[in-house]
DNA sequence: TTTAGCTATATTGTCGACAATTTTGTCAAT
DNA sequence: ATTGACAAAATTGTCGACAATATAGCTAAA
């Protein structure tokens, strides 16, 4: 498994990687147009560069591209929360169950030494848990499974997508806490070897977090 | 939902669907290596639209790049194939659940009629029936989901790949009756507004498909 | 005032040329 | 004969210019 994020070499891996995080990051706003132009004199890089960093983000699902139109970021909505987390749900517990096979011991240590320093981190009441160390905790696994087009599926595919909802919905909230519990059982599955109960906790891990979202979203509409 | 297949409309769009069409079906060899040069003069365009055909491919998988080395089209191999079969067993048996509540009576009709069509020609013992009827059988169901991001990833996502092994592999066997009584049952089940049951069968088709693929593979190999 | 058509402008799509990198081929030293 | 360094060739990456298309603005007719 080759992902461009570890090592960017090209111009256009550069620029993808930065178009990227602007637009997750919200620096430029959801539905908003991409003039190639602008932004290949924002990112000092030709044309031709930025067009290939659009095209891949346009895979991410994270750009909508017309044919002579034109590229806009994405617009966020509840229908389109619901049906990003409906494939999640799937993929993820899907993940989960393979992980419970494939994972090795070592990788399982890991897991576990990681939760460790987030539960000293939800003791101490900081909220940044939910950021990196959720995205973390869920990378592991989805690695874990040791299934390439799972993986490329997820990390290459949605989970940017699923980054940019949490990040402008401003993840935090009374859910650090128990979702925190909620990774501790999935970790406990996996290390029983235990699949069909990985994916069943997993899946219902992701719903909660479907929901939570989803008020946010609506809250933040009306 | 904006799928390119129906009307290409840039050249970069017609050569992207002509390279796919000659990867998938054989033409060019799974392994071999892409010379943009080449398929520039091959397809009559500019380096450019060959190198944005080869970007959209990467993202179905279907060619592999390497940063200034250049594109191989994708080997095809018996774990690859357990891998990617995982993954459409997952969302497909998801597409199958999703369609039995989201297809309008219309369309579950038309879905009818059409393995209609599919009984009299493996009555007549044709056994076309499996590439092109098999395909338009799951594209009824997986466009019946109504889940966009679902319908994106199988469709111009991994479905492609799908084609490229049963082409290659030329399917043509004793599971075409077989195949079209499971269809029955899963179009039944969708009848019915029975999602589980339409997941659960639709999961077990996929995985009998696999069997036979990887059988034939293995018979390719040793 | 509204609408239709036209013109001007701006944006995207395509191309050929040049730069950077990798691969191939050659030659010399061990 | 094998290995290493170096030079030559081929391939990919990047750029700026031009062509094709879409958008905006204007004028004129109803």
């Amino acid at each position: 498994m080759h992902l461009v994020t570890e090592n960017p070499v090209t111009a256009s891996d550069k620029t993808f990687l930065q178009l990227r995080q602007d637009i997750v990051e919200g620096d430029i706003l959801s539905g908003s147009k991409l003039s190639e132009a602008e932004l290949a004199t924002r990112y000092a890089v030709s044309r031709a560069v930025v067009r290939e960093a659009i095209n891949r983000l346009e895979n991410c699902h994270l750009v909508e591209r017309k044919p002579n139109v034109g590229a806009r970021v994405v617009a966020l909505g509840p229908e389109r929360l619901v049906s990003l987390y409906q494939v999640r749900e799937s993929l993820e517990g899907m993940a989960a169950r393979l992980a419970a096979t494939n994972m090795t011991d070592d990788e399982i240590d890991d897991l576990r030494a990681l939760l460790s320093t987030h539960l000293q981190t939800v003791k101490s009441g900081e909220t940044y848990y939910q950021e990196a160390g959720d995205v973390d905790f869920h990378y592991r696994i989805i690695l874990g499974s040791k299934n390439d087009h799972l993986i490329s599926m997820l990390i290459e595919g949605i989970y940017h997508l699923i980054r940019m909802y949490r990040v402008q919905l401003g993840m935090a909230g009374p859910r650090v806490t128990t979702a925190f519990d909620e990774h501790s059982s999935i970790a406990r599955a996996i290390e029983n070897r235990d699949g069909e109960l990985a994916e069943i906790l997993m899946r219902r891990h992701i719903f909660y977090t479907r929901n939570n979202l989803e008020q946010k979203l609506l809250e933040a509409v009306g």
